[in-house]
RNA sequence: GGGCGGCUAGCUCAGCUGGUUAGAGCGUCUGGUUUACACCCAGAAGGUCGGGGGUCCGAAUCCCUCGCCGCCCA
């Protein structure tokens, strides 16, 4: 407040200044961001050092995708959250970025050459790469001016992309690393392989449906011709890859047959009968084909046994030359129904039944997932995982809300390695080099020019790629110039807060803990906010196949960006999913519309005023009352934002300034704003140092608009955003000048229901008698004035009893009665019934406080003040009552 | 099979560590061109908080159990 002096002897004589009659957001949003843009405000500046660090990395968006609502509620709390670090004068730095999404960006560009008439393979791997990189490119622009029009404060002159040089490099140390440490290795493995995309993927990345299929019995026969065995399985077609039966060991059933080998059908290949502890005798037949190269379990029993691994797949999902040639190059599902002819035909076949069973699927494009054996590289993962947990035990990160923290602890308890190698041209290349003379292997930060074995030249780089989310597990600190020792890296990490969807907690969350355990020793952030994630009103999650999704963007033309961030803010309670349509919006809109036309009223005015010291003012009950609300939804705003409790916050806001700000105290100063013009000079200082004040508490949700509206009061900083966010005021703090006010809403709204109930027209002042007394008659008399110009009121007199006039209306409230002179005839009968239903309500009520009052444990038992407070609610219920029998006797009797 | 979340007004949801007459927005109804706002104002109606049981003086809130709906992991 010290720099309103600067103010007050401002031009003497203000102008009014006009804002348009329409709230337009299209008119000022871009306008407002390019202004920031241009004076580098979201930068931390180099001011900040030594200060209190405020840091969020993005998520960041795949680069060729489209921002959808997901995106839009992310970014949109982040930025709240920056916002509000900023203004309370954190060394704030929001980190933008995009990623290379591998898969997903392949798919896109091989689509387009498709479309073209050609195809990857056909350019070759360098010219793929090159196209990759155009439409990489082009579609970064477009993901960059998206997050721009949410109006996202983020930093762009440290935006980084997971493939470009520095990051690239970060990929590299961290592979060389991990590998000399032993923490990357290379194994001939089942891993999940997609058929469809060609690549292997994670275990993460294999969705698993639940999925009719059947259950299919048939016999093997014995080899030496003295029976068969029954087996059962989902998977026929594998049984060209069979090398054995197994049975559990215990199983009386099939005792005899183990060590015995039976002739595999359609193969003419002889395979044993071996015994297992893993097998479920309760499962099908209690017999199992077992397929070493085709199933996890199966390939497990096949080591404990030395059985050999039969791939009877290629890498596109067909079947290869390693099954009879009836059943090469048919896919799995025509070979399934081939095989199952076959076997009938050979008299093999049993029968086959219903069964529900999961079956996985590629998270990105849904095909079934073939285990496959093949050559990828693997990050140990344990011990990695366990400095995670210890991280989280230790109280190092905590989830926002909690019961994620069991998510995240059992995964990593039942950590897997993780597969990190893609058959993808688009991405970090394995910086791995194989001697083609010794065949030996060269891992290097470097690209090497010979063999570190043999000396060779003859040697030619992995060709896969990494695992794309392996590059943004380094997110945290490759964004801030790792492995570089940079400034930023030094001020800036560990980063403060992530704030993503739940959806991606294994994929990435825990892996940035991992990596950034390993590679900063400390985690990279401490607080997580989970988000749910959007859904449609239906609650589905909105998803491109099923055309249910909201494009932001839309939002945004229609409504503004900042009706799309108040809302979604207004909407996420904490970690819930957000069902979200466009209407929505409508939330945002209408309170920035308010917001506006508040502002235009006030701004308008300044016509003739002079500004005073708002600190010198004197300051009537209404004027302590709104800052008393301030300072309530201040604290209310700060501590929910610290919490990460947005709809709190933003609840706290709309609340303030709509029903506290606009309803009551913007009526109430129209008194004012009628009077001299000391009293219109006094009024017209506070109702703008307050509309200032509620401009800078609303800005993190609606940065927009309050910029827009800031610049153009009378004084103003450069921006809003660098000012501080509102505090509580010790000064303002005014609790009996609130119970008073609020003594006096509640005459002026008695006032107004009588006034409403009775159709009295809005332009007809009624005559009032209130009866009350002490200091609530006092508080009344001293407002009568406001009473009256709020409530309608053309004579407002006190009295010590009711006066018995016909067509009076009665109420009763908190320690008054207030009775309203109506000019027409009541209609007695209506009033009496009206009168005697809020008897009745009373009466319920009275009785439920009688109960507990009569119950002596309650008395004994329950706090001083609880029933203290019971005893007051009685004797006030009590009161009423008679009050009302007095108001109906009245009606009876006249 | 294990775990998590949801079930509160017609709709969408708040309601923190148990104690006001259970709240908001939308919708509904009534009345309004109060020179900021009809994207508005004033007022009203509407809920035995999924069922059952328990703990407690007191439960929407804690515990158990059942039922749907959704998700995650096997």
């Amino acid at each position: 407040m010290n720099t309103s002096r600067a103010i007050c002897y401002a031009p003497r004589h203000m102008k009014a200044i006009e804002l348009s009659k329409a709230f337009d957001p299209k008119s000022y949003e871009d306008r407002v961001y390019a202004s920031w843009i241009e004076k580098r405000l979201f930068s931390p500046g180099a001011k900040g050092q030594g200060k209190k660090t405020f840091v969020i990395v993005i998520p960041p968006p795949n680069v060729t995708g489209v921002l959808h609502m997901g995106h839009g509620l992310n970014n949109s709390l982040q930025d709240i959250e920056i916002r509000y670090h900023r203004m309370i004068g954190d060394d704030t730095l929001w980190v933008p970025g995009c990623d290379h999404a591998g898969i997903a960006t392949q798919h896109v560009v091989e689509k387009k050459l498709k479309k073209a008439g050609t195809s990857r393979t056909e350019i070759g791997r360098e010219r793929f790469v090159e196209e990759t990189w155009k439409v990489t490119n082009e579609h970064h622009d477009i993901i960059v001016r998206q997050l721009k029009r949410l109006g996202s404060s983020c930093d762009w002159d440290r935006e980084r992309f997971t493939l470009d040089e520095g990051l690239s490099k970060a990929v590299r140390e961290v592979f060389v690393s991990l590998y000399e440490k032993g923490l990357i290795y290379r194994g001939f493995y089942l891993v999940n392989w997609c058929p469809s995309c060609r690549t292997a993927i994670s275990d993460d990345e294999v969705e698993h449906t639940e999925t009719k299929g059947k259950m299919y019995h048939y016999s093997y026969p014995l080899a030496d011709g003295s029976g068969s065995v029954v087996v059962a399985t989902t998977r026929p077609e594998t049984m060209l890859g069979d090398t054995a039966v197994a049975v559990h060991p215990d199983d009386e059933r099939y005792k005899a047959l183990v060590g015995k080998m039976v002739s595999l059908p359609l193969t003419g290949r002889e395979i044993p009968v071996i015994a297992d502890a893993q097998i479920d005798r309760e499962f099908g037949t209690g017999a199992v084909k077992v397929t070493p190269a085709h199933d996890p379990v199966d390939n497990e029993i096949g080591h404990r046994h030395s059985l050999k691994e039969i791939n009877i797949l290629t890498p596109d999902g067909k079947l290869n030359e390693n099954v009879p040639e009836a059943y090469r190059g048919l896919t799995v599902t025509k070979a399934r129904a081939r095989v199952i002819e076959d076997l009938k035909a050979a008299g093999f076949y049993i029968k086959e039944e219903d069964h529900v069973h999961q079956v996985g699927h590629c998270y990105r494009c849904n095909t079934v997932i073939e285990p496959y054996l093949s050559d990828q590289w693997f990050v140990k993962m344990r011990p990695l995982a366990e400095k995670a947990l210890k991280a989280w035990e230790d109280g190092k990160i905590r989830f926002f809300p909690q019961r994620w923290e069991n998510t995240y602890s059992g995964w990593m308890r039942n950590i897997r390695d993780w597969c990190i190698s893609r058959q993808l041209w688009w991405g970090h290349r394995i910086p791995v080099w194989y001697c083609k003379s010794c065949g030996g292997m060269t891992v290097s930060r470097t690209d090497p020019t010979a063999c570190v074995t043999c000396g060779s030249a003859d040697i030619a780089q992995d060709s896969d790629v990494l695992d794309t989310w392996f590059s943004s597990a380094l997110w945290p600190f490759s964004t801030l110039g790792w492995p570089e020792k940079t400034a930023d890296l030094a001020r800036f990490y560990p980063t403060t807060t992530l704030i993503t969807a739940y959806d991606i907690i294994f994929f990435w969350v825990a892996r940035m803990i991992m990596m950034g355990l390993e590679f900063m020793g400390e985690v990279p952030f401490s607080d997580i906010y989970i988000t749910g994630l959007v859904r449609d009103k239906q609650g589905r999650k909105m998803s491109k196949s099923l055309g249910n999704g909201v494009d932001p963007l839309e939002i945004i033309d229609e409504y503004g960006a900042d009706a799309l961030k108040f809302t979604l803010a207004f909407l996420a309670a904490q970690g819930q999913d957000v069902l979200f349509d466009k209407d929505a919006s409508k939330l945002g809109s209408r309170f920035a519309n308010k917001i506006w036309n508040a502002s235009r009223y006030l701004l308008m005015n300044l016509e003739g005023r002079m500004l005073l010291d708002p600190a010198a003012v004197t300051l009537t009950e209404v004027d302590r009352w709104i800052g008393h609300r301030l300072n309530a939804a201040a604290l209310t705003a700060r501590r929910a934002l610290e919490e990460y409790r947005f709809n709190e916050a933003a609840q706290a806001v709309y609340e303030f300034i709509w029903n506290d700000f606009c309803d009551w105290y913007i009526e109430a100063a129209k008194l004012s704003l009628n009077a001299d013009d000391a009293e219109k000079d006094r009024i017209v200082t506070l109702l703008l140092s307050l509309l200032e004040e509620s401009l800078r508490l609303a800005h993190p949700f609606l940065p927009l608009i309050t910029e827009e509206i800031y610049q153009t009061l009378p004084r103003h900083g450069d921006s809003i955003m660098t000012q501080p966010y509102p505090v509580v005021e010790p000064a303002r703090e005014a609790p009996e000048a609130q119970a008073r006010f609020e003594s006096l809403q509640e005459l002026v709204r008695a006032v107004r229901t009588i006034r409403s109930e009775f159709t009295v027209p809005p332009d007809a002042k009624v005559d009032v008698t209130v009866v009350t007394e002490g200091e609530t008659r006092e508080g009344f008399k001293a407002g009568a004035r406001l009473v009256s110009h709020l409530a309608g009121v053309r004579r407002l007199d006190f009295q010590d009893t009711r006066p018995s006039a016909q067509g009076v209306i009665a109420a009763a409230g908190k320690g008054f009665e207030v009775f309203v002179m109506l000019r027409e005839a009541i209609d007695a009968p209506k009033e009496i019934a009206r009168l005697t239903k809020d008897r009745e309500k009373a009466e319920s009520e009275i009785r439920r406080t009688k109960d507990k009052l009569a119950n002596a444990s309650f008395v004994e038992r329950a706090p001083k003040e609880v029933v203290d407070r019971e005893k007051d609610k009685l004797a006030e219920l009590a009161r009423l009552i008679e009050k009302i029998e007095g108001y109906v006797k009245a009606l009876q009797t006249s």
